[in-house]
DNA sequence: ATAATAATGATAATCATTATCATATAAAGG
DNA sequence: CCTTTATATGATAATGATTATCATTATTAT
């Protein structure tokens, strides 16, 4: 793989980030930096780097999101306002260091709870 | 909502099914016993009855699967072969019930492991 | 039986993502 | 430093899963 100044963006970004965003939102966040940046290299650098595992890949069910933190962990998803968010209370690299029948080995988790915030439960009962 | 001999036979076929097909496959189970059955008829249908609890939806990175167990489980996807099983090896239920910080309701888990299986697994190293 | 309304079938539209391809750019060797 | 060669990019078309539209059909309350 050769270095390209659109990766060192993508990966800046997603750095930068902590809101999950996704591939079209990464792509703003890209042309504040530079311009001229494609979606379609945007893509091809978020799959790159999630590949080379310099980012995270969360797939969630309108889309794909990306996180810079590296580890596996679960994510929570407001269905009323969309929010997403990191979860603490399960361990999930316990969870990955356990092997299951039939499973040689694992690769990804992907672990989303998905529900009602505490802000958007608030304003339903207020 | 109104009954349907289409939603009969869309329910039927999930019930019947152990291997979590898509829509597409539903809908070929679907022809066997009703030919004239729609694309669009197996969606709606579908998404009805995830709505209304009676099948289990799955998110995957590439399209929806369904489920006829109800109770929330985990899921293994091979990256080699593609095979989706169920996995035993991790209490959801316990999961489900505990609360997080930030989450007042939770309605939904999607809990996917990726990796190899081992048939695939045995055939790279055969 | 009839009226009101929801479900269907056929198909167009949407949305996220990937593929294509000509051009630009990186890095290796002279 | 200049050329060569292969990879990355930008622009855009294509794909694939899912949803929307709309005229017709079927269900159910009266």
């Amino acid at each position: 793989m050769r270095d390209s100044k659109q990766r060192e963006v993508v990966l800046n970004v997603i750095e930068s980030s902590f809101d999950h965003p996704s591939a079209e939102t990464v792509l703003l966040r890209c042309k504040n930096i530079m311009p001229t940046i494609n979606l379609a290299t945007v893509y091809r650098n978020l799959n790159a780097l999630a590949e080379d595992n310099k980012i995270l890949r969360i797939h969630t069910d309108k889309g794909d999101r990306f996180d810079h933190t590296l580890n596996h962990h679960a994510h929570f998803k407001c269905e009323c306002c969309g929010k997403f968010t990191d979860i603490y209370g399960v361990d999930v690299s316990k969870i990955i260091n356990n092997s299951f029948a039939g499973v040689s080995k694992i690769n990804k988790l992907d672990f989303i709870v998905s529900g009602v915030c505490d802000k958007c439960n608030n304003m339903v009962n207020n």
